[in-house]
DNA sequence: CCGAAATGTAATCGATGATTACATAATGGA
DNA sequence: TCCATTATGTAATCATCGATTACATTTCGG
C-alpha cells in the first residue's frame, strides 16, 4: 500500500468573508470563489474550461471542486452568473453615461454597448448566451439578471412607442427584431463570420453602429 | 477487375459479428462516408459527436476513423461540409419555389427558409455556423459553399438597390444588417432565448416572418 | 472540550482523443 | 500469376477528463 502522504502544514488563514450568507468555506479560504475566478480566467484565455484545470490553478485536488459544485455544469452556471453580472453592470453603466431622454437613442447606446462587450469578452459572452455549458434554469440569479435586461429593452421600446416614435404598432415584433439584430451581430463576430462577409477586423465596431442606426431608422416613424 | 471474393478462414479472430447482414469484410466498404453519416446522425439526435461513437455505429474499432481523418476536427469539418451542402440545397430549392421577380420578396423567402432550416436542423446548423468544432479554413468546399450563399444574398440586395427599392445607399450595411437579423433570430431559437422573451414555441415561425417583414419594410423605400 | 459537520485528499472508474505496432485486404507491376 | 506495396482495420496503450467513494482533517457549535 502506498504510504499515506503527510499532510501539508496548513497555516490557517482567516480570509476575507463574502457578504453573501452562503456556504462559508473553511479549509481553503474560499475555494468556491477561487474556482469561479480560475474558470473565468480560463474562459478569458480562450482555453477550454475543465474542472480539473480550475482545481489545478486553485492548487487543490481534482475532487475538491465537487464539494462546492455537484458537477461541471454547476460550475459553469456559476461562471455564467458572474459573467452575466459583469455584463449587466457594463450595460447599465453605458446607459447611465448616455443619459439621453430619447428612448431610441438609449436603445442605440444599449445595442452598441452590448456588441462592444461581446467583442471584448468573447468567451464570457459565449458562456452566457448559448446555454451549451450548463442548464440555464439552474441559476435563479442568472434568470433574474437576464430578465432585467429584457425588461430594460422592453421599457425603452415601449417608451418610444408611447411617444409615437415607432412605425409599427407591434411592439413585441419590433423588440424581437432589434434583439435578433444585435444578438446576431455580436454572434457573427464571435463565430468568425465577418471575414466571409468582407468586414475587416478594425471595421466591425463602426459597422455595428451603422447597422443599429439603419435598424432604428427603419423602425422610426417619419 | 472483378473483385475477388475471398473465403475467410478467420481463425484468430473470434470477434463477435455485428448485425451487418452480410459477413463483414475486414475492409469496410466506404468507412469515411459511413463515419460522416454516423456523425451526422449523432448530431441530429442531439448527442455529442464523438469519434468513438461514430466508430461504434460503423461497427469498427476506435482507431479506425483515424485512418480517414487526422483528428476529430477533421471529422467535424467533413460533417459540416455535408450539412452545409444540404443547407444550400434547401435554400436554393426554397428560392426556386418562390420564383418571384421582386428581389425583396426573394430576400424574404431566403430569410424564412434560412430560419426554418435552422429550426428543423438545430445540431447541423450549430455545427456549420459556429466554427467551434473544427477549423473553418480547413475545408475548401465549406468555404466555397458559404461564399455562394453570401453572393446570393448580395445579388438580391444589389438588384433591389438597382431598382431603387432601398432607402439606404449603403448596400453593405444593409446586407450585414439583414444577415445579422436572420442569423440572430435563428440563433436565438437555437440558444433557447425565446422563452425569456415571451415567444412561445409554436409562435416562432410566424414571428420569424413578422420580423423579416418588419426589417424589409424598414429598408424599403416609400 | 468534544463530536458532528464541513471540506479536502487519494484512489479509482469509465469514456474520450490520440498514437503505435501489427494484421489483413486490395492493387498493380513483373 | 505472383508477390510486394499500399491502404485500411485491429489491439494495446496513454493522458485527460468528469465523477464517485472512502477516508482524513479542520472548523464550529453546544
Amino acid at each position: 500500500m502506498p504510504a499515506r502522504q503527510t499532510s501539508k502544514p496548513r497555516i490557517s488563514k482567516p480570509r476575507a468573508r463574502r457578504q453573501t450568507p452562503e456556504t462559508r468555506p473553511y479549509h481553503h479560504g474560499d475555494l468556491r470563489r477561487v474556482l469561479i475566478d480560475a474558470a473565468l480566467q480560463l474562459a478569458a484565455e480562450g482555453a477550454e474550461v475543465s474542472v480539473r484545470e480550475a482545481a489545478r490553478r486553485a492548487a487543490v485536488s481534482p475532487g475538491a471542486p465537487f464539494r462546492h459544485f455537484p458537477n461541471r455544469d454547476a460550475l459553469m452556471a456559476a461562471v455564467a452568473e458572474e459573467a452575466q453580472r459583469r455584463f449587466r453592470v457594463e450595460i447599465e453603466a453605458a446607459l447611465a453615461e448616455a443619459s439621453s431622454i430619447d428612448p431610441l437613442a438609449r436603445f442605440r447606446a444599449f445595442g452598441i454597448a452590448y456588441v462592444r462587450w461581446a467583442m471584448h469578452n468573447p468567451a464570457h459572452f459565449e458562456i452566457i448566451s448559448t446555454g451549451r455549458y450548463f442548464a440555464y434554469g439552474s441559476s435563479a440569479e442568472l434568470i433574474r439578471d437576464n430578465a432585467e435586461l429584457v425588461a430594460l429593452s422592453e421599457r425603452m421600446l415601449a417608451e418610444a412607442a408611447s411617444q409615437g416614435l415607432l412605425r409599427s404598432p407591434d411592439l413585441k415584433r419590433t423588440l424581437i427584431a432589434g434583439r435578433a439584430l444585435i444578438y446576431g451581430f455580436a454572434r457573427m463576430n464571435l463565430d468568425g463570420h465577418f471575414p466571409r462577409w468582407g468586414v475587416e477586423e478594425g471595421e466591425i465596431e463602426r459597422m455595428a453602429e451603422g447597422v443599429i442606426d439603419l435598424f432604428i431608422a427603419g423602425i422610426a416613424k417619419g
